[in-house]
DNA sequence: GAGGCGTGGCC
DNA sequence: TGGCCAAGCCT
């Protein structure tokens, strides 16, 4: 007798889940929460071995974020990514009081909880019945249904088709972890796929779904000038939504004097910084603040000032 | 709906 | 080594 799909993946998932992961051995709403937005666009290990740990032993509970001040959260988001979430976090802990919504519905009211994180959280913490679509289920679904067409929409609808409403919690999890070992993007090992049986992409799994446009990422050539008075440095904290909260060094397009330290190249999402950074003894009018090199240390810095830090360390 | 939004790892 | 990818959300 042929297992439906579901029983064929939750019987995998007993088997080969990654059932040690500290999110899953928690009935902790809070800590579910954070694992969940920590886990946006970000590799597990990275999550695991540097800032979930550090970061729920600085903020125990959601009220302790609730209380603190966003240059604290920030300071543990520090080389994590996407501020935006650090940001998201904080006002959703003031929003809520502290206290954590127990519904999908209520907790997408959230921000910084879009309605896969809302799921995600309510099947993890309080069972309830409903599926996630993350990029794992995405891709799982594109080959399971055979499906060319990139559809946010219509993916909602086959993510309920395919869901194991009677086991919301191992369902979930099971899909993240086929999508993330088996039903992988460039190498998807059909053989030992628990949906092997019913899968309609499984002859050629990587047409689906049609690729993305390729595109070139920008480059941007800036200068970065370290303006520098006795012992301490110009810094300024950014306004803006990119690297919205973090300080940073004064960045030009024009070229100036002054000493040259260096040159940095840093990746970000959408386009290559390339800046030349200088020494500068000048004096500014901009509204920067001072700090020693151990007073830096306590702020929180984007990868590529802390690039430009090295430069300082070295030159003096 | 498309584009903005970080960082590290992989080949 | 440059381009992709990794538990998305917001505007």
């Amino acid at each position: 007798m042929e297992l439906t799909p579901q029983t064929s993946l939750l019987q995998w998932y007993n088997k080969n889940g990654r059932h040690d992961l500290p999110w899953r051995t928690t009935d902790n709403p809070y800590h579910i929460y954070v694992s969940e937005i920590m886990l946006q666009q970000t590799q597990v290990k990275t999550v695991l071995e540097r800032f979930y740990f550090p970061f729920l032993e600085r903020f125990p509970t959601l009220l302790d974020i609730a209380e603190s001040d966003l240059d604290d959260v920030l300071k543990m988001w520090e080389g994590l990514g996407y501020y935006t979430r650090a940001k998201n976090l904080h006002h959703a802990a003031r929003q809520c009081n502290g206290i954590l919504p127990d519904n999908a519905h209520d907790l997408m009211n959230l921000s910084g909880i879009g309605r896969s994180t809302a799921h995600a959280i309510a099947a993890f913490a309080y069972r309830e019945s409903l599926p996630i679509l993350d990029a794992n289920v995405k891709r799982i679904l594109h080959r399971y249904f055979a499906l060319k067409e990139r559809n946010e929409k219509k993916l909602w609808e086959y993510a309920y088709a395919l869901f194991d409403s009677s086991h919301p919690f191992e369902y979930n999890q099971a899909m993240m972890d086929v999508g993330a070992t088996v039903c992988l993007a460039k190498k998807p090992l059909c053989e030992v796929c628990p949906f092997k049986e019913s899968c309609q992409g499984k002859t050629d799994p990587l047409t689906y779904p049609d690729a993305k446009a390729k595109t070139r990422k920008p480059i941007r050539k800036r200068s970065i000038i370290v303006y520098q008075r006795h012992s301490r440095y110009a810094l300024m904290q950014r306004k803006e939504r990119f690297l919205h909260g973090l300080w940073g060094f004064y960045e030009t397009t024009e070229i100036p004097g002054g000493t040259a330290l260096g040159n940095i190249t840093q990746h970000y999402s959408h386009f290559t910084l390339e800046a030349n950074v200088y020494l500068s003894h000048e004096d500014v009018e901009e509204e920067f603040e001072w700090f020693t090199i151990e007073e830096i240390t306590q702020l929180s810095l984007s990868r590529a000032d802390h690039k430009v830090v090295e430069f300082i360390k070295k030159s003096a």
